[in-house]
DNA sequence: ATAAAGGCTACAGTAACTGGAGGCTCAGAG
DNA sequence: CTCTGAGCCTCCAGTTACTGTAGCCTTTAT
């Protein structure tokens, strides 16, 4: 049984996640000391690692609770996970392609910007709507 | 002058957007009608709308308070703006590249999934932390 | 014995809005 | 002239996923 801190070590959160996690039902610590100290056994520390991974991939905390059940249920099917990570990889292509577009444009932007004294500024005509309206 | 509706159709932003940026200072109605209507001149239409179009650039608040100020300032220099347009440009890169080797990891995840009605499943696998550990 | 480190709860703040409640005002219809 | 609906107002809560702070208790080490 860990003590949060030593979670914190072993799963490599901030301790302050992670009781933000329990607060929220996300990972249930195993129980409690007589004196309140949450204590996380091997299954607890299992179940945070599982959900910073899942974090960096970009699931959403309630996505994450999806798959912590889908992980936990034995009785699972793969399509069902599958299904999960192919919708989040299509939001991921969509930000992706929004953000290309955008760096493109500002790139296009800052290029014909002279970045000298003068207050002449293309950028800041961008914006203000003289040029392109899309 | 226009009242914050008016001011919504033509700036195409939602009344609530235009109320909040003006609580926040960013864009302030010109003034007041005797029963307290916002009310709109063109300049703060101008100012709107350029906000409108900072905002879809992925600038913040923050950063289109400053690009406003300069968009007023006719003592401006265009290496201010330009500096600010960089700066922006660098952290979109950033973030293209975070989300662009993750969605190769999330593919390759997904590719290797069966996405059958069996329990074995790579993805979970890999969140689990069975495999490599980056 | 004492002090530092670590644990606890509870509340506020972050970014940039969005939604809703409750209440006044204005414009057009009858 | 009244009524109805649209539009405006303020203020408060909620969103996401934490992070920071305050005030207090416990454990550990010197």
């Amino acid at each position: 049984m860990h003590t949060i801190g030593a979670a914190a070590k072993r799963t490599d959160l901030p301790t302050k996640t992670i009781r933000y996690y329990a607060d929220i039902g996300l990972v249930v610590p195993g129980g409690r000391s007589d004196k309140g100290y949450r204590l996380f056994d091997d299954r607890a520390l299992r179940r945070l690692i599982f959900v910073r991974r899942a974090r960096a991939f970009g699931f959403s905390i309630e996505t994450c609770r999806t798959l912590l059940a889908l992980y936990t249920d034995q009785t699972r099917s793969s399509a069902d996970v599958k299904a999960i990570a192919l919708d989040h990889l299509a939001e991921i292509d969509k930000k992706l392609a929004d953000l290309q577009t955008l760096r493109d444009e500002l790139t296009h932007l800052a290029a014909s910007c002279a970045g000298d004294s003068r207050a002449d500024c293309p950028i800041l005509s961008a914006m203000a709507g003289d040029g392109v309206e899309r």
